[in-house]
DNA sequence: ACCTGAACACCGTTCAAGT
DNA sequence: ACCTGAACACCGTTCAAGT
């Protein structure tokens, strides 16, 4: 049993990273602050800024940390079935960590953005796509991916404490069924209830598929 | 000549919505303190929120007043061109109002989210898309008009005061060329230098609606 | 009913001082 | 070089007190 003094390591970089992504998975962008963060690096807010520049350095770092996580792996399979599991991956990842999104679509050439870019534009080129429309058409399925990331993760954050993602859509097609002149989401409400995040991600990936497919070879 | 007293008119739920707005267009989300509001409306704090429950409910009228004004004409022409023009109204207003981004993508079913659904979702409709889909294929256009259009905002705002965009686009470019492992992130800098936010966001649209027609009409 | 403004608990960041 | 922790300027929100 050894004796544990204040802390068990000495303070780093990758620490420090470390402690804030737990914040955020467990509370959201709100947790992570300085003082939680100093709390559970059982140390003072001077030495983390000696090692990292202010928050939004940190929130970068975690953000690219996570989508290097989630796509170091190689796509496999036809362009199509490359880009659906490169969408998918991140989808998941965003999932798992809700704050990702809102910070990747904040800044979608930094962080992880470049990294995302690469992996989706070798699958646009792979797909026959000319060079002038390289960037265009890679550019379009990564502000669907990660708008659709964020919008997801969004709503499964709005739940208030206590609130199940169930209740929320069940409160949400409420309001919609309630409102005078809005017959479409009148009609929707229902199905909006009842939706799949990931079903729905994956059909606008392919609808964008079939755009692309449709534009470039068809 | 009226004696001008402290504030020309009483307080109102509408004047401190107009004020916010102000604050916001002009700095940006920081831009918005409750400091900055009851100096600019000659009040207190408490007087506020006599009218507006709190921050967030004032983004949120804020917001939807943003996305009313961009919608409120019906769109006109075939369900293609409508689209477009939606799309376009909405590209505009959140290039006028970028703060409107964000909050719309995290809460796209709220705030002025509604709206959108159902000029969107009557478009849908128009294009014969079956009624089991209508929920899907309105919410990809959705999510990748305000998903576009959030990351078009964050970058257009990421240019730090003095940085103006050529300046910002020529950095992100220089940094995508030395890129080690990112071949692709390369050969596309000079394409992400020069591109033009607006024609790629329609490129974007068109690629969707193929997708969609090529899906249900083709 | 509407407004005032001091007070509260919190935030990110700095910096002189220690080891 | 690395860390400490008090201090600073700011934030959203509350509330007793006024009219």
């Amino acid at each position: 049993m050894t004796s544990r003094t204040r802390r068990a390591e000495a303070l780093s970089r990758e620490r420090i990273v470390e402690a804030a992504v737990a914040l955020l998975d467990a509370d959201g962008e709100g947790g992570l602050t300085f003082k939680a963060l100093t709390e559970r690096l059982a140390t003072g807010p001077g030495a983390i800024y000696h090692h990292v520049a202010n928050k939004g350095e940190l929130l970068a770092v975690a953000t690219d940390g996570v989508v290097v996580a989630a796509l170091e792996a190689e796509a496999a399979g036809s362009p199509q079935d490359a880009l659906r599991g490169i969408a998918l991956r991140l989808f998941d990842a965003i999932d798992a960590h809700p704050w990702v999104a809102a910070q990747l679509s904040a800044s979608s050439w930094q962080a992880g953005g470049p990294l995302i870019l690469e992996r989706v534009g070798r699958q646009v080129q792979a797909l026959g796509v000319p060079e002038r429309d390289w960037f265009t058409v890679t550019t379009v399925l990564m502000q669907y991916v990660l708008g659709a990331a964020a919008q997801n993760a969004a709503n499964a954050r709005v739940a208030a404490p206590g609130v199940g993602r169930a209740e929320f859509l069940g409160e949400v097609a409420e309001t919609w069924k309630a409102l005078d002149g809005y017959p479409f989401a009148r009609a929707v409400a229902d199905q909006m209830r009842e939706h799949d995040d990931r079903a729905q991600f994956l059909a606008g990936i392919d609808l964008v598929l079939t755009g692309i497919v449709g534009r470039y070879t068809g």
